[in-house]
DNA sequence: TATAATTATGGGTAGGTGTGGGGATAAATC
DNA sequence: GATTTATCCCCACACCTACCCATAATTATA
């Protein structure tokens, strides 16, 4: 099977609606691809945000999961940890998906969404913790030592 | 993959018209070469400008920015830092291209704008800006030996 | 110098995008 | 079984953007 290269950047704002859909970002959905039927993976990422992946892109991730060794009690919880919140999502014809309420609970997500793209996969945020922890996180010699490794 | 060299240089002065559209030297576009599609990539710089890359010099920051090890969180703060700001961006018929706001926002761009070669990329300047850090930044000294140790 | 080509800026328009809401079907609750 | 609740599909519409053409200024060319 070819690998398909995901590059999902650049930051945009929605809101969920009463019925508790949020826009996929158009530019996202056309980088979807058909192989993927419309359909994205949405779970629990790190950091407080929810992470979505492709459909193709998740089978990698699961598979790489599954391969961990069951004997060891963490990686069973971490699996567990993992599967327990992950839904595939499916978008309608005007490009939405409905997001469950728990998750929506760990994101700390309400009304105002921040989506971004971030390499094979997106992230989605509650806007202020986005915000919030721009400004914590923001080290300037450290993102200097590194983007000089990367040649940025 | 052969590796082109791009040498961009020079400085330029233009106008973001009402739609947020801002022209880019006809001198870089043409530099551009076919492979990019004329496509560039813009995104956040340090020193409060924008970077524009053309696509195949961006391809290779990113695939590095995705080799980092994403297990640490200072890692994964700087990739979002990065990715969350950048937009592919590719110019009309007239060579033109779309910023966000957000982006023009961080450069703290308004109307003016200065267009700056800087090798493998270019720099988008809010004119005043780049005046006041010319001034600041200057040192005779330093400059010398810089210059020196490059044979200038 | 005259003419043509290129370049920088302005603006119109069709189609795409984001958001709200209605109605049919399925699921849940009483 | 009856009533409520949720879910999925469709349509509506305001807004925005990509694409097109126009024009003035500048540069290149004969």
């Amino acid at each position: 099977m070819e690998q398909e290269q995901y590059s999902f950047s650049g930051s945009f704002s929605y809101i969920i609606d009463q019925k508790n859909r949020l826009n996929i970002p158009a530019k996202f959905r056309k980088e979807l691809g058909p192989k993927n039927d419309n359909t994205f993976v949405i779970t629990k990422g790190f950091d407080s945000c929810l992470y979505v992946y492709p459909a193709t892109e998740w089978n990698r991730v699961q598979s790489e999961l599954m391969s961990l060794n069951l004997i060891k009690e963490k990686n069973r919880n971490f699996i567990r940890s993992i599967l327990r919140f992950t839904t595939h999502v499916k978008f309608d014809r005007q490009g939405r998906v409905q997001i469950s309420e728990n998750l929506l609970a760990y994101a700390g997500i309400k009304k105002e969404v921040e989506i971004i793209g971030f390499g094979t996969k997106l992230e989605i945020w509650n806007p202020e913790k986005l915000e919030e922890l721009d400004e914590q996180s923001y080290d300037g010699d450290e993102f200097e030592d590194l983007a000089n490794d990367i040649s940025f």
